[in-house]
DNA sequence: TTTGTATCGGAATGATTGTTCCAAAAAAAA
DNA sequence: TTTTTTTTGGAACAATCATTCCGATACAAA
């Protein structure tokens, strides 16, 4: 009986997800929102609720992919630390060749909304430790395999590389300069060494 | 002749830049600054002509007691790496104590307002440089007093220190753990040896 | 004390904010 | 074709936005 919508959900989410990662939550109003996503104002709140909600959908749409690559990345067969190098030459890969230098949407939501919003500090609590944890068996992995010295501390390595990713998306809107970044990434991973 | 100003301009600022800081420019709003300032709608515009142009005085105001403080941080006749573990262990301590959670407003300009603003994008990128070539002059002094092995790249490496803070001054807002944080900086640190 | 000028308090501006509402349109089922 | 349900477009809402304006106030010089 109902008639059919006449956009795709997951689509939509997808421009608004691009958008506030661009922008930012507060920068972002809803008028860009009807204006970029190609639907009707009643039709964004009939489908997503809230500005609000429609935020908070559109950053979990963002960490769940952000999570599948993060898993595709890390290939069993190749060495622990070929496999981080890789991640941090995408993540460069990605500053470079995004013209609109969105950074990373989850160091753009920590800045913006924390302090201010406790809900989504709690779940950017989530994300650190579970990309902590991913790390540091990815770590203990090396340990076992060979690859990395038994002197490496597995938990405050993991941690290190954390926060040097999220500090390379930073600096990465600022000066995008792929030698400066490479350079820099090698330098680091060497803490695997 | 004219009526003497019945407020301290430079501690008005201050209190602009606390806000901005914490809440970021956006989020901030006119309305709030008059209220948190405790001066006139008037006077403020009177004094500093617009939001945009206030904010940018209480950022340059920033920048300008961060970099006094770098260099008070740098004793020549302390170890090199010392000093650095010294400005890595203070962003720390101001993480940990600071209950408002404000972070780095250097690092919070940076994912607010790039892209969007090409002014503040500039002079961010001379924030960077300024402080990559501080960082890097004070690596070579290491190695030209023997401290730091000559095998250290000192651009690299200045580099990949000024990432790491502005990384370390985003984690921080998440999880403001202070074991966890020095345990981190004393493995990244390791990259001077 | 008078005069001139800048500050002050607060109202008023027009634009934009997020959100709601409603009549019209459209599509699937009867 | 008729009925039913939902989407759609756009107007309308009150609240808030940055900014301006003005009469009243207050202070320093004359």
């Amino acid at each position: 009986m109902p008639r059919t919508k006449q956009f795709d959900e997951k689509e939509v989410l997808n421009k608004a997800m691009e958008l506030f990662w661009e922008r930012g939550f507060h920068a972002t109003s809803m008028q860009d929102l009807v204006t970029h996503l190609g639907i009707n104002r009643a039709s964004l709140y009939d489908t997503f609720g809230s500005k609000d909600a429609l935020f908070e959908q559109a950053f979990a749409l963002y960490r769940s992919t952000g999570r599948q690559m993060l898993h595709r990345f890390f290939v069993e067969k190749h060495p622990v630390k070929d496999n981080f190098k890789k991640l941090l030459d995408v993540a460069i890969d990605e500053a470079i060749n995004d013209p609109a230098k969105k950074g990373c949407f989850v160091v753009n939501v920590t800045t913006e909304m924390v302090p201010g919003n406790d809900r989504l500090h709690q779940v950017l609590l989530e994300n650190k430790h579970y990309v902590e944890t991913f790390f540091r068996e990815q770590i203990q992995k090396g340990i076992a395999k060979g690859e990395i010295g038994n002197h490496v501390n597995p938990n405050s390595t993991a941690e290190a590389i954390f926060t040097f990713y999220s500090g390379l998306r930073v600096v990465a809107k600022v000066e995008p300069d792929v030698e400066k970044l490479q350079k820099m990434v090698r330098v680091v991973l060497s803490i695997l060494d």
